[in-house]
DNA sequence: TCACCTGAGTTGGATTAACCAAGTTAGCAT
DNA sequence: ATGCTAACTTGGTTAATCCAACTCAGGTGA
């Protein structure tokens, strides 16, 4: 799997996305980081991954300037390196909410949501909806997709 | 890569959601679909993936709910099956929307976007954002990940 | 000094998935 | 009956993933 696609990633910006994201485990990985897991050893013992490819991943995405490298120290250990969400790792989080809706949606467990959204300080939970230019929300249903200026003329 | 992942699917909505989406060429059938497309020819040329792959990945998509088979005739040829997206899979928007502004802004390329979200009717431009009850609009930056009821319970 | 511990990785070999070119199939047309 | 088209299969190669075992760096305690 080189990358994860050519599939017009030069326009396609969601092929651009997946160049990065669409291997398998990075995603998790992310959600992991959005959990606040950090280390080597949480996202392995989390996610049953092995460690040539978690290796890999981690490496890419801080290569994507998803995740990025700092330094920690343990008491009585030696440094090492864990693994922080950058602002563009952060960023992702519109993607985790809406897979995370499609599948509280369409694939329910018997547990209800595992992951929330909601206002950092208030609390207010908060979801994720299509809104105008003024922030007003308009129904999926109604939404459609248009050709933007990066579209491949037409044949 | 069996399925796409075990990490936690049972109870995580991201995880059930790559099963059937977290494979290779899944998301971008996908997207071709939201573009129109329906034919085995036309995901094949599109999008360059192997036509065993094809046969797979539309199977699974079938079976998930997300594309259906629907007879089609062209005149003077006998009658095939075409793949059109369900309700399930129009849902999906809110996912490509959020891979499709991510890549825009992190992984831009010269052309600008390729694909645009706009109001089916009136043609107003839309992007995703963080709502809260009220649809009103939050800031991403404000929010923060929390543990919903089918969280693992700490342990 | 030195054996030992920890956590982040490597390494080698087996399994599984993706790739590719070539072939098959069903039904309509000539 | 022969050819045509578009949706697949098949067989063999290449690449990715998996897994268990091992390495490595540096800090500890004896």
């Amino acid at each position: 799997m080189e990358a994860a696609v050519d599939a017009g990633a030069e326009r396609c910006s969601i092929a651009r996305s997946l160049e990065v994201l669409g291997q398998k485990w990075s995603l998790l990985i992310v959600r992991e980081a959005t959990w606040g897991r950090t280390r080597f050893a949480e996202f392995r013992a989390r996610l049953g991954v092995a460690p040539d490819v978690l290796t890999d991943r981690l490496g890419r995405l801080v290569d994507a300037g998803i995740l990025e490298r700092r330094p920690y120290r343990e008491d009585g250990e030696r440094e090492r390196e864990e693994y922080v969400l950058t602002d563009a790792g952060r960023a992702l989080l519109p993607v985790l909410a809406a897979m995370s809706a499609w599948g509280d949606e369409y694939r329910p467990s018997g547990f209800g949501p595992a992951a929330l959204y909601a206002d950092r300080d208030s609390g207010t939970p908060l979801r994720l909806a299509f809104v105008d230019a003024d922030g007003v929300e308009r129904d999926t249903a109604e939404v459609a997709v248009v050709r933007g200026p990066g579209a491949r003329p037409l044949a």
